[in-house]
DNA sequence: AAACTGACTAATA
DNA sequence: CTATTAGCCAGTT
C-alpha cells in the first residue's frame, strides 16, 4: 500500500538504518532522504526517543558541522564518538569528522 | 486539549 | 570565527 501513514519517526529510522558502517549522515540529510525536507530537528527528536534494542545506528547521525551534537546525558557524546571510531571513522584535532570523506553518499558506489 | 520539550540548519550580521 | 533569528514538527504531560 501506498501511503503507509507511518509515524514520522518510523520514516526517519528507516533512513538511519540504511547508513552503512563507517559512514555518517547529517540530520538534515536524513530528513531529506526520509522525505521530510527542512525537518532536521525532528530527526534529532526521533533519535532521542530511541531505545536500546531498536537496532537503529543512531551514532551515525551527526550535525552539519561534522561534529557529534551535544546530548542531554553526559557521556553520550563520547560514547557516540567511540562507536564511530570503532567503525573506522576518524575525528580530526577538533573532534570533527570530514564529511567530504566519511559522509554517506546514497546511490553512490562505495 | 493547550503547553511543553527537544540529538538541527541555513541565513545574516 | 561567534551570535542571533527564524523555520520546523510530533510525542508527552
Amino acid at each position: 500500500m501506498s501511503s503507509v501513514r507511518e509515524g514520522t519517526y518510523a520514516l526517519i529510522y528507516g533512513v538511519v538504518r540504511r547508513i552503512p558502517p563507517g559512514r555518517v549522515a547529517t540530520y538534515g540529510q536524513v530528513a531529506r532522504l526520509a522525505g521530510l525536507p527542512g525537518r532536521a530537528r525532528q530527526v534529532g527528536y526521533a533519535l532521542h526517543a530511541l531505545r536500546e534494542g531498536d537496532c537503529v545506528p543512531w551514532q551515525r547521525v551527526i550535525n552539519a558541522r561534522g561534529e557529534v551534537s551535544a546530548r542531554a546525558e553526559p557521556g553520550m557524546v563520547e560514547l557516540q564518538r567511540q562507536c564511530l571510531e570503532a567503525e573506522g571513522v576518524v575525528f580530526d584535532g577538533r573532534s570533527r569528522i570530514d564529511l567530504d570523506r566519511y559522509g554517506w553518499r546514497p546511490r553512490s558506489p562505495r
